[in-house]
DNA sequence: GTTAAATATTTTATACTTGAAATAAAAATG
DNA sequence: CATTTTTATTTCAAGTATAAAATATTTAAC
């Protein structure tokens, strides 16, 4: 009896090629996010999670539940905990009682928050365009298109 | 004296193009990464980082520097210090203290580690394979070209 | 050859992150 | 309406991450 040893060693070649994209994507994706968190650092004092909670706190006027700020930034319950926490000491968000609910809150920016989210804001598009500045139209709407498919794809 | 507000309040319209980029290169990265460490515990009981470390640990036979590594990985040195201590807890890795040096030590892989280490990355490639089944070589070439622009206009 | 500068690593303080357990309250079930 | 289940949030233990300070050692400069 003969062992096809050609068919049981074929490997996809295919996936050497994902694996390498999948490697060259999570470095060019930390080299920006890491560049976002030291100039948040450095000109804010603040950081990129901070940064994404007033971000969703901001488009939702009317509040946002914890467990909805986890849902939309896909991080843990306990994680927004911490992180309201802190923004409420700083005087840039607030939880507000549900009335018919004693066990959920909403939490807001406060007119400080919304001021100092705006600013930071602001200052993060210009940062986002300077660093990505060296891509054209073209490469932008060539990333973007992929980019939707494969997460689309991700999300089975 | 006319001030000119149409030029005053011109913005780059590929402004947010670059910003609409960003976000979906960052959800897309934070998908398939929050996938792989999600596995890895599940799977090994395993962490990212310690991945990442035994990685770069198996490529250098002659072992490998606290900074050389840190280098590598583009993270912090306290932090290399935190991981490699916890292999070696595990019996995954080991310093061996450098000759004619007595402030650096050469950490390597065990044969264990090796071992180990051997099996996690051939069924992480495994991983990536599948979780990037929807890209076809044209989707990956496509990417892989425009991440290599992206990563060389990073590196200023 | 002693002082100064540079290098290698660890320690510390602070913050982020998770999954799981704990608390509490509301809704559903019988 | 009492019991169970679900929902909302916080607390906890463990791991990850950084910058800055502390240690220790080596190299360079004078």
């Amino acid at each position: 009896m003969k062992t096809n040893t050609k068919v049981d060693r074929t490997e996809d070649p295919i996936a050497k090629e994902r694996l390498r994209l999948w490697l060259k994507l999570l470095k060019a994706s930390s080299l920006i996010e890491d560049e976002i968190r030291r100039r948040l650092r450095a000109e804010f004092k603040s950081t990129l999670p901070r940064f994404d909670v007033m971000s969703a706190l901001e488009r939702a006027p009317d509040g946002l539940k914890m467990s909805e700020i986890s849902k939309r930034l896909r991080v843990s319950n306990g994680n927004i905990t911490g992180i309201v926490d802190k923004l409420t000491e700083d005087g840039l968000a607030l939880r507000v009682s549900v009335p018919g609910d004693r066990r959920a809150n909403l939490t807001h920016l406060t007119p400080k928050g919304q001021k100092v989210f705006g600013e930071h804001a602001k200052t993060h598009e210009a940062w986002i365009n300077e660093i990505l500045a060296e891509l054209n139209k073209d490469d932008i709407e060539g990333m973007i298109l992929r980019l939707d498919h494969l997460t689309k794809s991700l999300k089975e």
